[in-house]
DNA sequence: CCATTAATCTTTACATCGTCAAGTTGCAGT
DNA sequence: ACTGCAACTTGACGATGTAAAGATTAATGG
């Protein structure tokens, strides 16, 4: 299907300092991590291989299993390092000094860039393997923080009177983060017949999420 | 990882009529779709292996290459049935004759019953290579058709004057899919902190969207 | 500073997988 | 009955994930 020679790619193989070749790399995890990025973000998860990988950052082909239990164990910690991302991001807006409205129109912004930049990683966040088995808690727990940080904000609009009294922080931080999941895929993958752009699709979801909060 | 005779499971063959073991099939190509959704929704995506699949049908490695393509390509034909169940549930729910207000609820709570009791294929129906490759038309097609259908809900609420005159039926529908896939993946992997019945977050989206209609 | 130990990496090997090429079987229509 | 086409089989190949056993280097404690 896909021509070998097509799928080269530049990879930094990540040594530590010096060029020399030691026998002993250094900082293969990490780089595993990132050539994994790298490698998914522009040839798509299948195009990931474990061998090819270890080949482009320079080393044998089992020694990432020093390093991850599994392929799996591999793609997890990638997904994990964009729950980290996503958080800083996150943890940036929140805690800027700007109006509370705005800060809530950023979170949306910022998640649907972030989703709509990194596709298949994003996908790899919330792939069925990475739930389904218990082994993965570290990335759990970086994705549960990013939802605590929801419904951090709306608990912040209630706090300043903001939010409709009816309306509670942890069902709208629910309803808020489905919204943009489903509006971050579906747009993804072109599913919306008209293609819209990140500023129309972040203004529905703001107008949209404006109604809960006293006029 | 996993014992091989955890994963022996009974899967129907599917030969047309009698028992005897005919060189002719007769019946692969549906055969095929029906057990692979059924291996899918056991033993999960990455359970499915063309050879197994061949052997608990009845048939060699090589058969279903005469009717699919492509591995990718019978997961797109087996995503393709979700769809078209899908959206004869749908059919079923906007072609009856109650309150389109119930219309609507039903609607809800039946897309998101479904992707909960399928979960994997629902997962297949939105993957990746489903959408990239421009090869699975017809999937694609049954997709839209679906989307079309809450369109046309919107629309028929728009007639009726129930519709807030601001709002748009497109968009509206754009909405709501984005709204129900994303309570769908996130609930159906537990990321909501708070584990909610399906009536619980059929609910949540109710009232959500009877925000956009005339009190 | 050296020796032992633990961490890291390599080589070899194997089972499984998707897929192709070439051959076989049987049904449909003349 | 013959022919041709569709459905199916067998055998083979390369790629992949991963386990086992050994080699090399870094770390540690005397």
């Amino acid at each position: 299907m896909v021509n070998k020679s097509d799928t080269q790619i530049e990879i930094p193989t990540g040594k530590k300092a010096s060029n020399k070749e030691t026998y002993h790399h250094g900082n293969l995890r990490e780089t595993l991590i990132e050539a994994s990025a790298h490698i998914i973000k522009i040839q798509g998860i299948e195009g990931l291989s474990l061998r090819k990988l270890a080949d482009q950052v320079g080393v044998s082909r089992a020694a990432p299993y020093h390093h991850f239990k599994d392929k799996n164990a591999l793609l997890a910690a990638v997904a994990e390092q964009g729950f980290k991302d996503l958080a800083t991001l996150l943890n940036n807006i929140l805690n800027q000094n700007t109006p509370l409205l705005e800060r809530l129109k950023l979170a949306i912004q910022g998640y649907l860039t972030f989703a709509i930049q990194h596709p298949t990683q994003y996908d790899l966040m919330f792939g069925r393997k990475l739930w389904k088995a218990n082994e993965f808690d570290h990335s759990q727990r970086q994705a549960k923080d990013c939802f605590r940080m929801y419904v951090q904000l709306f608990e912040q609009l209630k706090e300043a009177k903001l939010l409709k009294p009816t309306e509670d922080a942890l069902r709208l931080a629910q309803l808020l983060w489905a919204t943009l999941h489903g509006l971050a895929k579906l747009t993804e993958e072109g599913l919306f017949s008209v293609s819209n752009s990140i500023e129309e699709i972040t203004e529905y979801a703001f107008l949209r999420f404006k109604q809960s909060l006293v006029k």
